[in-house]
DNA sequence: GTCTATATCGGGATAGAC
DNA sequence: GTCTATCCCGATATAGAC
């Protein structure tokens, strides 16, 4: 840890990396304080107690991860653009910080509640966002299809093999090596496997 | 608890849900012991330890789990029957049974030798369901395309809306109610997605 | 602000009576 | 096989010196 940080943030770097990868029952105090090459009792002195301190390091990685899933989809671009960036620039994010998806969605299924102090004080806007692209889906592509499957479909594509990695690769008994060459080639495979999928609905027009 | 099951099958479908939900450290022996309506030294009596009880436990669910996912698509169908079929089963049997994935995923995230010893003593054969789905994506549908990136396709479709339920939920302010609705709309327009993404491949040949 | 020492408690595990 | 009582450690948290 750099001495040069302050011991608040030297803390919090220590308590994201445990928290993220153990979860909050699965943390321990003490990892966090050697990780942070501080005592421990300062833990509390800066933040009271391990549940403050969790929920400071939840509401921090919703934060960002919220504002980075949006803040693509809300910029000037075509759709099937956005798309293609998105997935791209994600698949490079998360292998830097694969476990913080999973993290997310860990802590809300443990306590939903965590999201609702914190999606208030956010520029994260749900509404714009589906908006947004449904407009696109409309003018760019003549679709009128719910553009939260669309959303959801494409999160999915993305999301589900970076946190199921362990169980993917046992399953199929695929190294590293060759786990690293199967993200690269989605970012080609799920821009393409979405925009095919849309452009079916062009022709077939039985959608909801 | 029914009484007449005997104590070491109440034990376990009390661990089932208990570990289910809140994980490895996140589980009480002390809960499981309420919730099978027995005392807690008799959780140590039968299963020896926690950690003991856990493997016994993710076996089970892996296992179960690992052949509902395999044994469809080894079945007799078109592909796109089988995708059909699995993704309506899929949601049906996921609503009864909403932590039993992630718990999956969880388990091997922080232990990943865990499936080692499950993997090989089981009728999953991964190489055989990727050899069919292969056979039926070039038979039936004139493709060379590799069928783990259209299974995890699938799989992320299915499953990543299942786990980030509260994720999804929270954040466009969905109630319950809207929410069963999408998982409905989900069984029909997952299918209707993929094969609109898989026929576009005929078409625009630019794959892997 | 940072440390050492200690209080306190919860939880996994075991001993032993019945 | 099932219970009560208890051990014992680990972990959060606090007191208090420097």
């Amino acid at each position: 840890m750099d001495n040069s940080q302050n011991t608040e943030d030297k803390i919090l770097a220590a308590a994201r990396e445990v928290f993220h990868k153990k979860g909050l029952s699965g943390a321990r105090m003490q990892e966090i304080a050697d990780l942070a090459g501080i005592n421990k009792s300062l833990l509390h002195y800066y933040f009271r107690s391990k549940d403050a301190l969790f929920e400071k390091v939840f509401t921090e990685t919703f934060s960002q991860l919220a504002n980075k899933m949006t803040e693509i989809f809300l910029s000037e671009m075509t759709l099937m653009s956005k798309i293609g960036i998105f997935v791209n620039f994600y698949f490079n994010f998360i292998s830097g910080h694969s476990y913080i998806v999973q993290f997310v969605i860990n802590a809300l299924q443990d306590k939903p509640e965590r999201i609702r102090e914190v999606i208030l004080k956010q520029n994260v806007t749900p509404e714009i966002l589906l908006e947004t692209i449904r407009k696109q889906l409309k003018e760019e592509m003549g679709l009128d299809i719910d553009p939260l499957h669309i959303y959801v479909n494409i999160l999915g594509l993305v999301i589900f093999p970076v946190i199921a990695r362990p169980l993917i690769q046992s399953i199929f008994a695929i190294p590293d090596e060759r786990m690293a060459v199967f993200y690269e080639q989605r970012k080609k495979i799920v821009p393409t496997f979405i925009e095919n999928a849309l452009k079916g609905y062009e022709t077939d027009r039985t959608m909801v």
